[in-house]
DNA sequence: ATGAAAGCGCTAACAC
DNA sequence: GTGTTAGCGCTTTCAT
């Protein structure tokens, strides 16, 4: 029996293809496929007249047969750890923008900070043969991550451990900011400051804690073990988190927090409470969201470049794909962070004892 | 020459496959491919050592060469006007969720408000061959969605026009929410109220812009044209419309935003001009998003559930998609809208001639 | 510079 | 219940 050239159209769908183009061009498919890939090795008499059938035939390129007979899906993945956070929602649209650049799509997820969600999020990624994928979540097991690694899928991770084999990983220089802020407040005369931790179980709350600890010590400045209140990066935590400090016999006359969303909630309590925010409680956040600059007062925070942070992950997957493969040790990045001066940091008018007095008039609008 | 039976391996990599878990199941694909999509023919005894099998490979499906085998890509696209705003990445997150559940990926794209952007989301959508496209957001011009419909795509829309074929539509109901909100101002003796609109070149600004004019006229309250300003739906844009309105020769007493962001622009101008609110300026906003209940004074505003808006766009498609083929007309969709009730409008303490007094003590925590 | 042909990993008839 | 086989739409050697 011999093979019949008809084109089977399953269910009587119709769909223009690289056949169909080549066939009206007078060619083969083969030369159809270089050309819309760009390859050099095509004639400019045939590349024109392919390229006028396609766009006559509003021909669009089938990418799920591309990756399985190229192997590469042009796809990412991207594992937040909540999409609904200003943070991270810039982040992933930035990531997303960079990758578009770059003829990559991306498979976003986001866990709500919930461990539970990461087996799907993987089983996903790896079903979509992604090639690569960016976690920037700390509420990943390990075996998730291996999971992954075993597949030989490339990673880069936000705050993962220090030398990782097998992944690369973004390192945030959290004590640059967090001491520039320390060092502010403490100018400011403030001499009870309080810090409002993300939840500990973290890494990377952990960090900024330690952070604040460490610039405090450098300050020969005790912090009370009051001081420090365990927050959960949501303004709900940050309420919370006042309310245990409002019980204190001596309450701070400065709050540093995690994140700006534990920022927000402690800004919101204040003004329920009659609190005056800067005059009697100075507040910094971190993170420094875009809606961080239209809180009123306007939030001093310290900066995390949301830009720099989602397009230095992408390029450092592409690196990571795009270079050898196999068992290559990831490469190391940093990020620093920087204090930005807007409203909500004050002279401390209630100083505990006196000292001596300096020409530093009020913390707004000053440059640090 | 006999055809050989020998897997040959693509550029050295390794991949389990289903004929790899065939050979070791004595079966043969067919039945691999049956077991792992629950097709009931299958025997109880080669199913369990299928997927024995399958999980000891840690085999995962490769969705590309499912979806073209199958001409079903499991995929649906979702364009949204911002992604960074807070109103939207709540939308998208909930609706991927729900895609979840269904077993379906979602292809996100923010325009971020430029139609430029339009035409290359479109082209993403048509090469990944999603199944069909939600679109919110006004800044797509005809053409794009000719474009898709053209090639059989399901179409959802917001706030679509009225009687469109080939696609669904969301309607949201701006009238029932803005009534009430302007029902809220009038009662608390507001005579001044000023609206600032969106962008006006957009529909659903002006149907929200409409839908204040009218709930005025239905209380037969003058609107000057003084106090109809265009906005964008951006804090700046909030700003910029409040500063408009402190030129006037008389201060509107009340202000009805058309979103969220614009009020929190608003409010944080009050806040830097000394004007409080809301003794001296009540603010309402419109979308409910998150940070709204935490902002200082808590933003009284409109609520449109962003829940009920992301589920109810993915179902609307799923039914456009699992629904008969072809031209049939798309099913309408309606939202209410709601005014929730928090702290930022107020009785009026300036009222320009004395109506006569309601014991209507203040407009702080009442239930409408 | 172009074409023929062999798959990519899987699904879905169809046959038994 | 299970196996055989023909594709899905494309890329990519290998010849020519």
């Amino acid at each position: 029996v011999p093979a019949m050239r008809v084109r089977k159209q399953s269910r009587g769908e119709f769909t223009v293809g690289i056949r169909e183009i080549a066939s009206r061009a007078k060619v083969s498919i083969a030369t159809v496929s270089r050309t819309l890939n760009n390859v050099s090795t095509v004639s400019r008499k045939s590349a024109k007249r392919i390229w006028n059938v396609a766009n006559k035939l509003n021909y669009y390129p089938n990418n799920q047969a591309r990756a399985l007979a190229s192997g590469h899906s042009r796809m990412v993945g991207l594992i937040v750890a909540d999409l609904t956070d200003p943070f991270f929602s810039e982040i992933v649209h930035i990531f997303q923008e960079t990758a578009l650049q770059h003829n990559y799509e991306v498979l976003i997820t986001s866990t709500q900070r919930q461990e539970s969600r990461m087996s799907v999020a993987v089983q996903r990624m790896l079903e979509c043969k992604i090639e690569g994928v960016v976690v920037m979540t700390s509420q990943i097991a390990e075996v998730h991550l291996q999971e992954l690694t075993q597949h030989q899928v490339p990673l880069v991770l936000l705050g993962g451990p220090r030398n990782t084999s097998h992944s690369s990983n973004i390192q945030i220089d959290f004590l640059s900011g967090i001491r520039q802020a320390a060092q502010h407040l403490v100018a400011l005369r403030h001499e009870r400051i309080a810090f409002i931790t993300g939840p500990l179980v973290f890494q990377s709350s952990v960090a900024r804690r330690d952070a604040f600890l460490r610039s405090m010590r450098e300050l020969a400045m005790a912090v009370d073990r009051d001081l420090i209140v365990e927050g959960d990066h949501t303004p709900e935590g940050g309420e919370r988190a006042l309310e245990q400090l409002l019980k204190l016999v001596k309450m701070p006359t400065a709050i540093l927090c995690s994140n700006d969303m534990t920022a927000l909630g402690v800004m919101r309590k204040c003004f329920g409470e009659g609190i005056d925010v800067p005059q009697d409680l100075s507040v910094i956040g971190f993170d420094n969201i875009r809606i961080s600059e239209y809180m009123s007062p306007a939030l001093t925070t310290i900066d995390l470049s949301q830009e720099r942070l989602a397009k230095t992950a992408f390029l450092a997957l592409m690196k990571d794909i795009s270079g050898n493969v196999g068992n290559a040790l990831g490469t190391q990045y940093d990020l620093k962070t920087n204090l930005i001066l807007r409203e909500t940091t004050h002279l401390n008018l209630h100083p505990e004892k006196e000292t001596r007095k300096l020409a530093i008039p009020s913390g707004r609008g000053q440059k640090f």
